[in-house]
DNA sequence: AATGAATGAGCGTTCATTCAT
DNA sequence: GATGAATGAACGCTCATTCAT
């Protein structure tokens, strides 16, 4: 369904669920890969155990040798996989010194991370903005810890005389994170057409200058 | 339940489903309202007809005589109640003259809206952010409609030099638009506790001025 | 499949689970005494609730209008009917006024009931002889319930001179119990085909007399 | 986890399942060991192979080449174990003359190895109190066994004027088995607490005097 | 119109059994 | 022989929807 999969190159697991043997561990990526398949195109809810099963082509019960339960499939995918896509952004910001440039990075990384697994992009955004009682404490952490990254380069920012020193941090916080999330949500509703990542430039600029005139 | 809820006070519909009586469009309405409390409190998937009927004080059944299905609630939702809060959108907005007023206006009447019927926003908020549902229309609709309004004040404050006029328009929609979500989102998640308006006009000098130092 | 059942004549539900119309406890009994065939036929854990809906000429669904799970429907059983039997045995007794002829009509009137509904007297052999979580408690107040009986009457016995006063009476009770229970376990494996009432008379005999020749 | 188990000392299977060797006969005995265990402590339906194979320290698959199946595993415990200590009540009956030391010695013995096995009474207790069983026919081969035994010993009684002539022997059997089985099964409902053997005696008084008062 | 008992398809999950290693 | 991952049939239970009253 998807040719391509970030998944099976990106992710080392650490602790398998049952073991690690090879075979297990492939099996393991295997359902998950499906399932995220399966929320993306019907949603956590109506999505049946069944249906992720088929995709990944293994019986029903195996799901169940590697998840606890399908709530904890949602769990996993959050705990392992979208994590670790996290842990590339900061990667990426720390490759520039500038507080603009690690934006830049950070916002080119994540449109382009979320363009390339278009499924995570959908369950993300999904689950992200729902009282999903399951995965709640992922995704809590997650949206932390992606918040985080954007507070430092604004203090940094701040620090060097780049960035306004009037802001209202946590505002800024959401602000960034906001219009992101839009784009890439508005992205999703137009099908994935056009280049998420040369949205980042435009992005950044209206970040940085604002859409007042100022001459 | 709720002491205030702006649905009965607001609400005015136009085409009742069986009759147009007022005990009937009682019940249509104390239905709708019931429906968006239990929605907000457990999504749309988890809530169940029953819990909806008795939240309403009305039978099971009752529901079917107002609504087609389960999911043509949450379609009449979209259709009568969240789009009428988009038309007061656009009466808030002439009110002004000045671009940067006219979003100003929009925005905090936008905030006072939802932090005024949270259940309407906790709704709004997760539904908007998945695919494969059944108020796709409506949604996309409404967001069509908001959008548009955003389209205009930007152009208009183009055009008379109050904005600048290198902006990638279709970019700059989504930037605001997105950075209110996720205000509203983030005030969610917190569990509605601080004053959503008092963030509009920062969010205003935000969108303005941009996060940069341009002295 | 069973001709004649005294339940549907001698049951007279107090609090139905959840009305008090005819026409629901109808149904009510209607699942119960199918429940009970069914369990009788295949044993707790074997038995289906699609069985028990089938047997019982309702939808699966309508089980759980009536009973909170299938647990419940044992728990029931035990709580309602069986209960009810043992409340008749206390009637019984309070015909005779000699002790010995107190436990005859106690006997006598446990095996007629029993022989009466076989169903009902599988079921109870079965359960009684089991750490069957569920109905634990239900069986728990029936066994004293019927102890406390036997208890009585050999203490008034004892009282009259009628009975040895060198007696262990918690062995007693035990000793009487186990005796009619095998009697009635007997007559069931034998598959109810001699008339178990009869056996009454020469278990009183056993039971003052004993087996030993005091002559 | 069982410090002392009769099980292993008094055992000796003749015909080895798969072979004979000193290895494979530890495995089908702990595995037996292992499944009274755990049918004791949940019922035979509430377990699983799967915690058989735990507690006996093998795979699951193993179980499979000792035993057909689950069911099997009740048939092999009732053929070969409990089968056994039957045979030892005939052996204590031959140690005495006098028939109502004989049923001294056969209950005493019997309670005696109850009391020692607990987990053997508990499965014991269950199984034979249900229809429908797998285990049916070595259930009613061990029954007859011992009631021939106990018939044997009246029929002795009888003839050397010990016990009364004018008695309904089947009906003796199944008081005697049920006040014993009813003894047990007491003892086993209040924990296990009390020394089970002291009640032989007692037992013995009332079955040779009755409950009467014949001075 | 209003009810709510009844329905039964469909779900998540378990577990006895198999079989490749 | 021994393993334990894999299977998939079967279960208990839920709930959107219907319809007789």
């Amino acid at each position: 369904m998807n040719e391509y999969s970030f998944m099976s190159s990106i992710w080392k697991r650490k602790e398998a669920v049952i073991s690690t043997r090879d075979k297990n561990n492939d099996k393991y990526h295997r359902i998950l890969e499906a399932a995220v398949r399966v929320f993306a195109e019907q949603g956590f809810y109506q999505s049946t155990v069944s249906q992720i099963a088929r995709e990944a082509g293994v019986a029903d019960g195996t799901i169940y040798l590697y998840f606890k339960n399908k709530d904890d499939i949602l769990v996993q995918f959050f705990s392992y996989k979208a994590k670790q896509v996290f842990d590339l952004f900061r990667e990426e910001v720390s490759k520039a010194d500038n507080a603009v440039e690690k934006l830049r990075n950070l916002i080119r990384r994540h449109l382009d991370e979320f363009q390339r697994d278009k499924n995570m992009a959908i369950v993300y955004q999904a689950e992200t903005h729902q009282n999903s009682r399951s995965a709640e404490p992922q995704i809590r952490e997650m949206s932390k810890m992606y918040l985080d990254i954007v507070s430092e380069i604004v203090e940094q920012g701040q620090a060097d005389g780049s960035m306004r020193k009037d802001l209202y941090l946590s505002l800024v916080k959401r602000f960034i994170v906001g219009a992101v999330d839009e784009t890439i949500n508005n992205w999703l509703h137009a099908g994935g057409k056009y280049d998420l990542v040369s949205m980042a430039d435009p992005l950044i600029d209206l970040f940085v200058r604002g859409i007042g005139n100022t001459q």
